[in-house]
RNA sequence: GUGGGUGUAGCUCAGUUGGUUAGAGCGCCAGGUUGUGGCCCUGGAGGCCGUGGGUUCAAGUCCCAUCACCCACCCCA
């Protein structure tokens, strides 16, 4: 073994890897593609500002940062959003909105790794920027969750959770729990079914609520339905109208089997501001395959027009592990039209004209670097997953005909150049 | 960051209370078939037993350290 390895949590991608994840890059773009998404892309270094401005301070201890030589402060992106809110404000004057676009970058973040999740990784991003409408919550997870369903994954493999944070502040505020306590009632909500009750209220403790406060918390936590939350808020409810807006769009969009309403979706940071959504598997093995939810306010909070948006993440690592399981492999086994192969130097001249004849058709085409003897050449044909097999002999270099081999039934048939395809 | 587990052939793993030359399956290479793949048979190559120290007449095996990976927790795009 070599001791040189990828660095830690960084990846290869041999063929066999990169035949998936470029499987999986062909259906997250032919999906984007479909749902009118225009594609984007940016630097993967970005100045150390941008990301800190976005995440706060703390998260900067995660970000993969250093100096240029002339004392930039730069980092290699951990997502794709500030990038994309950088590159709208710097053209927000001239861009038509709203605007839907998608990327496919690769992000990096400094952190301890788990299963499904590595210091680097691709994202497909998905975002809808400048729509009040929630109509593009339903057009974003729509399109996630067509590209899950392309790659083969059905309603009882996964499901999208949807829940709202203005939802959640609503209920915080009819239940008379002050502001401050907001995130910490949040991430108590995220540790449902996790942890017991008294270490939840243990928790909540640690954060200053009062025993009457955390008992109020607790009856959130039985919510279990839409109708159950417009009992306490009303109908009048605007972030309920929106919940109920999007479970309609989903099941005249016909998503509307993967939809699940659950309040401790909260997307654990804060430029959300409405509906939040992760999709899982059901099965409950893996993190969330994707996640995202409504920004209304980052453009303003990186110096731009306030700009109401929504934007998707969804990750390779995990929905390659979950496919994985399922024993699904994204791009299948190597493939090509043709091998051709030949058994000694004087044949190889025949064996070059079948090839470009071949490739100039647009077909693929594997020609022998060297002599091979047929019993070699066959055995490799097979492990290159070739359709057809074509062995140049003596009797073909004089005959100047072709024995086309099908390999998978394997007869043969003879053909002249001209025929060749 | 805490706790547990695992490091032996390219891969998945055996390896007895410490005892002679460290094994199997798969894969690879060659031959059986000097012009035809998959199946079968035969043979072959390939090991600093993660790394460093220690105990011992003797260490893959026991002890310590260290690194890497896996799982759970913690944290969280």
């Amino acid at each position: 073994m070599s001791e040189f390895a990828a660095p830690r949590g960084m990846r290869d991608f041999y063929p066999e890897d990169w035949r998936a994840r470029e499987a999986l890059f062909s259906t997250w773009r032919q999906t984007a593609e479909r749902y009118g998404f225009e594609g984007w892309d940016s630097p993967v270094v970005e100045t150390m500002e941008l990301l800190e401005r976005k995440a706060g301070e703390e998260i900067s201890e995660q970000i993969y940062g250093f100096e240029d030589k002339s004392g930039r402060r730069l980092a290699l992106r951990p997502e794709l959003t500030p990038s994309l809110a950088r590159m709208i404000i710097a053209r927000q004057g001239s861009l038509v909105f709203p605007l839907k676009w998608s990327a496919i970058g690769q992000c990096f973040r400094y952190e301890r790794m788990t299963r499904g999740r590595k210091r680097e990784h691709y994202q497909w991003n998905l975002d809808i920027v400048g729509e009040e409408s929630i109509m593009a919550e339903a057009e974003v997870i729509g399109a996630a969750v067509c590209a899950l369903r392309s790659l083969g994954l059905n309603e009882t493999q996964f499901k999208v959770r949807v829940g709202s944070r203005a939802v959640l502040s609503e209920l915080f505020a009819k239940s008379g729990i002050g502001k401050e306590h907001f995130m910490a009632c949040c991430l108590a909500l995220d540790k449902r079914g996790k942890i017991t009750e008294e270490d939840v209220a243990s928790l909540l403790t640690g954060e200053g609520l009062t025993p009457v406060d955390i008992e109020r918390v607790f009856e959130l936590l039985a919510i279990r339905s839409i109708d159950h939350v417009a009992e306490r808020l009303g109908d009048d409810s605007p972030a309920i109208g929106q919940l109920r807006e999007l479970f309609a769009l989903a099941d005249t969009l016909g998503f509307g089997d993967y939809l699940t309403f659950d309040l401790g979706v909260i997307r654990g940071l804060g430029y959300y501001t409405g509906i939040v959504f992760e999709a899982f598997d059901t099965a409950g093995k893996f993190r969330a395959i994707f996640g995202g939810g409504r920004y209304d306010s980052l453009l303003k909070v990186l110096g731009g027009e306030r700009m109401p948006s929504v934007g998707l993440g969804f990750g390779d690592v995990v929905v390659q592990e979950l496919l994985a399981d399922l024993g699904i492999v994204p791009g299948g086994n190597r493939k090509i039209d043709y091998a051709i192969g030949y058994m000694t130097a004087d044949c190889r001249a025949l064996a070059m004209q079948a090839a470009m004849k071949i490739r100039a058709k647009g077909h693929s085409c594997d020609l022998g670097l060297s002599p091979e003897k047929a019993k070699k050449f066959f055995g490799r044909a097979d492990k290159l997953g070739a359709e057809k097999a074509i062995y140049i002999g003596p009797s073909e270099a004089e005959s100047e005909k072709f024995n086309v081999k099908t390999m998978a039934g394997g007869e043969t048939a003879e053909k002249t150049i001209d025929q060749l395809i």
